[in-house]
DNA sequence: ATGCATGAGCG
DNA sequence: GCTCATGCATA
């Protein structure tokens, strides 16, 4: 099923390349837990045809150009430095140093309404892309104290994403308004400590939320925030990647479309999400109030990671069924649970393992539609499946809420979490059911 | 948009 | 070996 891959380019843009088969069956028994969680969704543009590339020169690799603070984000990670000239493989999509079509994202003429950007090119680039290098020059950014504009919202976002958030009012529509959005004006609920600490150094400036607004936000804010971003970055006719990139030249942390992606669909940790906010603020402040928004994306970079990574795994759908099943039955399997799990499914110990990390991961983070009969709390270390108690673990979560009448922190998990089920979970007639 | 993977930090 | 932040690779 898996392979290994020689290398792996480090860019978003070094993608799609590999071809390598990978396949997936259908969702087996179980559905695929994603599938059943909202989804904020808007219509008109698609996730492919937003992708963007450009030809992004190598960048140094003190690529923090200016003192601003951001935290932890000024320490150079080390996956930078790589600027390998080289780099092996398959480079079909990518593009071209020469981007054909608008490489500067036109501004769109109205903000009421989503202009769908031209659509970038992404795949129909033959070209191979140079490694030219282009002395660029950092962009301090200015200290923009810049609020939210009035903006308007796709209707169809979806708050009930969000675990522990009841109180949002549903953006679908209404107008919420967007000119408070800075205020934390609702101190809310004493949000689940701890979550947050790190980011919010109460009141003073030199937190790792740098000079920014942030302090304490809550999740309507960030939620508010998620929306604005998303409508005004796509009004503006930037990608995720885009934005990702910019980050990077701006205040010298770079961040991934994925990560820009799950911060507009909150679906990163609450903490995170926090964390993310002030370095997305500014960006959004730039890029509305510059005369060449472009010039954000006069980016360069493109780096190729030499070390070699495991390729990805792609699990069929019934070994996943085979797999969630095994999880509802006990989330957190220790070493030997995993090695009988690894075995039943014929799978890599370390498969298992990281699989069922992301899969308590995503837990975390996502919540079940509604308060899907969520009796069962937070699972928790078992020391065997079978004393598996549930009970409630903050962490990754978003603060819950606390006013009455709250529903429960949400869970993500399915209904099964009983105790006499979990007494097969080590059952490898389970899976040969599932298995066929 | 999301599944699987990596790596820092921690206990 | 876990959590958490993050991202490559791919659906």
């Amino acid at each position: 099923i898996y392979t290994f891959s020689t290398f792996y380019c480090i860019d978003d843009f070094l993608e799609g390349l590999g071809s390598a088969a990978s396949f997936q069956l259908p969702h087996g028994v179980l559905p695929d837990p994603g599938l059943l969680y909202n989804k904020t969704t808007y219509s008109g543009i698609t996730a492919a045809s937003a992708q963007t590339f450009f030809p992004f020169p190598p960048v140094a690799s003190d690529y923090r150009g200016s003192d601003l603070q951001v935290g932890e984000f000024g320490q150079p990670k080390h996956w930078y430095p790589f600027a390998a000239p080289e780099y092996t493989g398959q480079v079909p999509g990518v593009t071209a140093a020469t981007q054909p079509t608008n490489l500067s994202p036109p501004i769109a003429e109205t903000r009421e309404q989503i202009k769908l950007p031209e659509i970038k090119v992404e795949k129909d680039v033959g070209v191979q892309y140079s490694t030219e290098v282009k002395a660029q020059q950092f962009q301090t950014p200015p200290t923009s104290a810049a609020v939210a504009h009035g903006v308007f919202y796709p209707a169809a976002w979806n708050p009930s994403f969000w675990p522990g958030i009841t109180h949002i009012t549903p953006s679908g529509g209404s107008n919420q308004n967007p000119t408070t959005v800075n205020a934390s004006q609702a101190p809310t609920d004493p949000q689940t400590e701890n979550q947050v600490s790190s980011t919010r150094s109460s009141g003073s400036s030199s937190g790792g939320c740098s000079d920014s607004e942030e302090e304490s936000l809550s999740t309507e804010e960030l939620e508010q925030f998620a929306k604005e971003l998303k409508h005004k970055r796509i009004t503006l006719g930037f990608t995720q990647a885009d934005v990702g990139l910019a980050l990077g030249n701006l205040y010298g942390k770079m961040f991934s479309q994925t990560t820009i992606c799950r911060f507009e669909a909150l679906q990163l940790s609450f903490k995170n999400m926090c964390k993310l906010k002030p370095l997305l603020q500014r960006w959004l402040d730039e890029a509305e109030t510059s005369d060449n928004p472009q010039d954000m994306y006069k980016i360069e970079r493109v780096f190729v990671d030499t070390r070699k990574r495991k390729r990805r795994t792609s699990l069929e759908g019934a070994v996943r069924s085979a797999l969630e099943s095994y999880f509802i039955k006990c989330p957190k399997p220790n070493t030997q649970e995993i090695t009988h799990i690894s075995d039943d499914l014929g799978l890599e110990r370390d498969v298992v393992r990281v699989w069922f990390c992301n899969r308590r991961q995503k837990g975390k983070r996502l919540a079940l539609p509604l308060d899907e009969e969520c009796d069962g709390q937070y699972y928790e270390q078992s020391p065997s499946p079978l004393s598996m108690a549930p009970s409630p673990i903050p962490s990754q979560g978003y603060p819950v809420s606390s006013y009455p009448g709250a529903p429960p922190p949400a869970i993500y998990m399915p209904s099964l979490h009983r105790p006499d089920v979990l007494k097969q979970a080590l059952h490898p007639g389970l899976v040969s059911h599932l298995t066929g």
